[in-house]
DNA sequence: CTTGATTCCGAAAGCGCTTTCGGTTTAGCG
DNA sequence: CGCTAAACCGAAAGCGCTTTCGGAATCAAG
């Protein structure tokens, strides 16, 4: 079985090798006779052409790489696979690859960034979950390779990136907390190294503030993206002198882990504590209780942002492309109204 | 910023640019003096080979692709990222790449697979969830190209596998519940068309029938590898005039519905009606009850996988790359004995 | 029938790397 | 000191495709 290649076909026909690689991609100099010609031959002999070859002779890589984020934990995995089956749809349109690669420590991930622009595998990257101070995207910046960051660092002028506007979601949790009556809200945050993790923060305090309370540094803790962390977390605060009616945390997986928290203790949340998580992974239909979440809209976001990348490859300008999702507020069973007694004491 | 090339090296030192490129591949023709100086000035111009040109001349494609599940759904992803995970890990040991590959249609996958081969895009490929009589698995053969099965088809003497004894999981499962009392014990099962389903079912069979239970096909119910699908295959069970006091489910993502089932009843899954899963999901932590659960052991099967991979892509014999596992009863709240009067009339 | 413009295709030069082959040097040995 | 054998490197041919350039054939117009 000997690979069909260009060099084949073209003697089959009896013409040259260019003509039947023109002749294939529809160069307007070459009549329709020969072009049906050459078309049906190829067809018949199931020739693909080498995309290797191609690739070498055009320059273009047609291939984009998902920087896969580094400490994915496996609760945190439903992102990754979604993400990847929209990359993927987006750009198999256009025939082009997707790779995949993750690099352990910092330093890997630097080597691996210079390596993809610097060997030209592939014409874009995506990246995941910045950190504030993103040395990653300085690279990116630095290799003049296009890409796009699915969340955004603290400086977010001069790039790509699709984000969702988790602040303003934690100003609408809280405004939903406080409707409840609560007024005692805590909050477990994600690693401050993380950039979401701050502005969840912010939407937190801010949302405490529209509502005239006063941000209490006693109603706060920071956890890992885990749930027995954020559980340990949770139990701190649940177990404090005045501890908070209701606490809103960075992140679903966290969330899991204060309802435990509050099981644990004998209380019932969404009736003595409520909690409300973020992300809106589906698995918090299936929680003791029901999560209450601020949802992000994952729907289509792997398309989207694959979408603006190949933009940007097309000679977008990367500050053109930036765009701003919306959580929305999934009422489940974990949150309610305050009780008027203080469970504790 | 112009590329640094072979060519480039050669010109600044002065040599031929094969000479450049035997020094950098530790060619022994080449003496340490030049090697080392070759080394040298590739590393200070940040040499990094074009990876495409490589591949063009070596003709090996160094990566190999993922074909991702088509229909995976949201709950069923945190395999992938997982598996995803680990094959990276063990590719990028090498300096290979991972391509993932997503095809909706049947046809599209064929089509893929074929493109996959002919375009010499990578030297080997792992596919996920075999169906029962698997068309991939007989063009994957076909292409020649090596490849390897996570989970395995009906015929599997001749190809590379690595899979879960799920059929002896579950005759564990069953053995598990009969020694609680149980012996009208359910199942939901899996699409019959994959093959993962044939075997849970089957055990499930045996299991029964190596308590001296009778097999009553009013006890099993298919449904899809979705939660809700599942909750509606569980109430129909549960409706019944004699209805299961346990059961077991041919994936955790089923189980959860089979809960809900359970207690949008009234009843408490656990205590009149025990569930079992199969996959051993973090998640399962946080149900409600917590899962009770078969656990199969991914913690490196991508490592593994890929290794085996990698092993027949190096000229190893598919067939001596067969790999089967076990699963591990881990028991949560979801099981108990049976309870002495039937829950339902 | 000549000329100039089109239309269509062949030839050939790469893309950046690998690898074979042969030639020049140097070393080894009688 | 001459001869053979290593040791080392340069030259060149590809890998399979794209793309430019120019030439031959065809056609329209003068």
């Amino acid at each position: 079985m000997t690979r069909v290649s260009l060099k084949f076909l073209a003697r089959e026909l009896g013409i040259a090798e260019g003509t039947v690689s023109r002749a294939l991609n529809d160069y307007p100099d070459i009549s329709v006779a020969t072009r049906d010609r050459v078309k049906q031959a190829a067809a018949k002999h199931n020739y693909k052409p080498n995309h290797t070859a191609r690739r070498l002779a055009t320059g273009v890589a047609e291939a984009v790489a998902y920087l896969m984020p580094a400490n994915s934990n496996a609760l945190s995995n439903p992102f990754v696979a979604q993400l990847l089956e929209g990359l993927d749809q987006s750009l198999s349109h256009r025939g082009w690859d997707l790779l995949v690669v993750q690099a352990g420590s910092a330093e890997e991930e630097a080597e691996a960034i210079e390596k993809l622009s610097l060997s030209g595998k592939v014409s874009g990257v995506v990246l995941s979950r910045p950190y504030k101070q993103d040395r990653r995207i300085e690279l990116l910046k630095k290799s003049r390779m296009p890409f796009i960051v699915h969340g955004r660092a603290t400086a977010f002028d001069d790039y790509a990136w699709y984000d969702v506007d988790s602040k303003s979601a934690f100003i609408t949790a809280c405004d939903h907390l406080v409707s409840l009556g609560h007024s005692r809200i805590g909050f477990i945050g994600a690693p401050t190294y993380y950039n979401f993790a701050q502005m969840r923060m912010e939407g937190y305090q801010h949302g405490l503030e529209g509502n005239g309370i006063a941000f209490d540094p006693a109603l706060v803790e920071v956890a890992e993206l885990l749930d027995d962390a954020a559980e340990r977390a949770a139990l701190s605060l649940l177990r404090s002198d005045n501890p908070p009616t209701a606490i809103l945390c960075a992140t679903d997986i966290q969330a899991l882990g204060v309802l435990a928290a509050i099981r644990n203790l004998g209380l019932v949340p969404g009736h003595d504590v409520s909690v409300i998580g973020y992300d809106g992974l589906q698995f918090g239909k299936h929680t003791n209780p029901p999560l209450t979440t601020m949802a992000q809209p994952l729907a289509h976001s792997g398309r989207q942002i694959c979408d603006m990348l190949l933009a940007i490859i097309d000679g977008g300008n990367p500050a053109d492309y930036q765009e701003l999702r919306s959580a929305e507020l999934v009422r489940r069973m974990s949150d309610g109204p305050v009780r008027p007694t203080t469970p504790n004491e």
